[in-house]
DNA sequence: GTGAAGCTTCCCTTGATGGTAAGGTCAACT
DNA sequence: AGTTGACCTTACCATCAAGGGAAGCTTCAC
């Protein structure tokens, strides 16, 4: 007889919030696999295990809906480490992708700030090349 | 007597969609200074150079916010240029922040694809070190 | 048996951008 | 003069992950 725990335990548990467990399963990540007689969620230490791999999933940034393909593999004894580091890899491009643009906003501000005295006068590097207008 | 562009010019010279530009001015950033008799938004040369700031301040990516405040300083003789330095520097706090945190994902995610063979095994670290769970 | 805490669903907000729809306007070509 | 096509208007909806809050039901402890 498995130990069924409601929601709010399963949101202790994984240090997600109640409110985001009920969002993935609104966006078909997890359903819970009874509800009690009230209507309240109950899920066993499978489900709490899968929560787990959400919250982990979400901290690495993986976005929902490869998360479903996460879990879908996770729990597909016929699936290959290759489908798996697929994804990983598509998710590590656009991470990587998203640092260079960062970097990119980084210089050119830091550049711009690097060459603002910061005081009393009004005039102002940064502004300055705000304004360098590249109108066609 | 100045020159007035309709917005898809604008849109064109500054290289922002007409879109946007209804956008930002919904927003408070920057309102036409004129309508024609059919309501269509007019600009003159210098609200194309602040759209052109906007731009410029997007392509930084300073929120629609910050990017007020600038406008403001920029049109503002009294400012100083530490105020506007404090703003960039504000921001650019917050991209070194997001570059940081990419860059913790990107680290544990590559060690995770790095270790996984990538081949027609089940056996996949990348699912493993999803799975390590971090239960209370 | 009452009150507090926990659960339910539903709707709204964020932030920047895009899409689409329905309709008015303008200029150019026929 | 009329039609066509490009451009403009507003208004609404979607995205993505997360949270806020309301209104109402349930459970538990005292």
């Amino acid at each position: 007889m498995e130990k069924l725990i409601t929601i709010g335990e399963a949101a202790q548990r994984t240090g997600l919030s109640a409110k985001m467990i009920r969002h993935y399963e609104a966006s078909g990540l997890l359903k819970c696999s009874k509800r009690s007689e009230a209507g309240y969620r109950l899920y066993d230490s499978q489900q709490l295990q899968l929560l787990g791999v959400i919250k982990q999933a979400r901290k690495l940034g993986f976005p929902i809906a490869q998360i479903q393909s996460l879990l879908d593999l996770l729990q597909n004894p016929d699936r290959t480490s290759r489908e798996v580091k697929s994804i990983a890899q598509h998710h590590l491009n656009e991470i990587e992708h998203k640092i260079n643009e960062l970097q990119q906003m980084r210089e050119t501000l830091k550049q711009l700030s690097d060459n603002c005295s910061g005081d009393e006068n009004a005039n102002c590097p940064i502004l300055d090349g705000l304004c360098q207008n590249s109108l066609k």
